[in-house]
DNA sequence: TGTACATCAGTGAACGCGCGTTCACTGATGTAC
DNA sequence: TGTACATCAGTGAACGCGCGTTCACTGATGTAC
């Protein structure tokens, strides 16, 4: 075999990592092919040596990037302290920097209506959905149920903050979705 | 003046119904102006009598889509009796025909994120936001800090509801939310 | 009331452009001997 | 170890297509007299 397949694994992974932060930026239709390619620092011909289609693509990327989102508050949920573990997650996720670097925040909130009308994208962003609630319901005192009305309220709360013209009006959204949380 | 005003008033509207019910459905790159103007009875060539570009379009469809939303809330609160406003908002918002049926409900879960990225649309929703969390605030028992929470748990409620694969996640999150505005 | 005119909402062909995808090619690399 | 060969990740020109927008036009309607 030429090229050594780490060498394709790697490529690949750059491609995702540069669709996943394109996509988020600026959504899935406003970016073609060719700029992810270029993102990547390949041309891009080279696309259909990695993917089927774009819309593979677009379904990889969901899952990927929401996976990588659940790995991290698995991590947070083993190194942290259990008493901090909750109040981390919550705070870094209700921050004004992630309403402002949506390219590099949860895909729930970038992109999560254009992944919802995608079919193919869901069930890869339903496996992740659940492990991020097991890790918020370990850590809530009404465990399940509480970690599914943070998890909406976190959601909701970072579009509405996106989409509001005011910032102090973006910092209520994130202060609520905190009060949910019983973080204060 | 040929062609009454209220004639061009009446298709205009027609035109920017297709345009909000189309969006909703497709998101909003995903449907062209010569659909839109199909689905409005109508060619292509004719938007430009109503529109400057489909930007436009697309700012005057989230404000308007959206104050419809915040009308219908206001005129919930003032014609049914007090003890019933809030819960009638919150199931009819919460509610599996909702999740279902995108292209007749609320601008903000089919597409805030997208909304949110041009930045021609923000001004125009921010208004509709803060006269829907009016509404809200008036039927909570802690008024507007309450109202905040429960708007960005509804939203992000029925958002994540649409992206699960599976019915029994989506209607946990459905009661999430209901649970956070206090209605069983 | 009837006729001539002006207006402009709406038509449909045409435009330049960027999209997703294909394909013949290249050249760096792993394998065989 | 050195050489010939096979593989295939990546290149870049080309494709057909649908997009947003423009524009000369038409014909229904309101206005003037």
């Amino acid at each position: 075999m030429p090229m050594t397949s780490d060498r394709k694994v790697a490529t690949r992974e750059r491609i995702l990592a540069a669709a996943g932060q394109l996509f988020r930026q600026h959504g899935i239709d406003s970016v073609g092919v060719d700029a992810i390619m270029h993102a990547a620092g390949l041309t891009h011909g080279g696309f259909y040596s990695h993917f089927a289609s774009k819309e593979a693509l677009v379904a990889e990327v969901a899952a990927a990037a929401l996976a990588r989102s659940a790995a991290r508050w698995e991590r947070i949920s083993q190194e942290e302290a259990p008493t901090e573990t909750l109040a981390l997650i919550v705070r870094t996720y209700l921050d004004p920097a992630h309403v402002a670097a949506a390219e590099h925040g949860c895909v729930l909130a970038a992109l999560g209506p254009e992944m919802a009308r995608r079919h193919a994208a869901r069930p890869g962003m339903t496996v992740s959905i659940r492990r991020m609630l097991d890790v918020l319901a370990r850590f809530l005192p009404k465990r399940r149920r509480q970690a599914v009305e943070v998890l909406s309220a976190m959601v909701g709360a970072v579009i509405l903050a996106r989409l509001c013209d005011d910032h102090l009006l973006a910092d209520e959204f994130l202060a609520a979705g905190r009060q949910v949380a019983g973080v204060s």
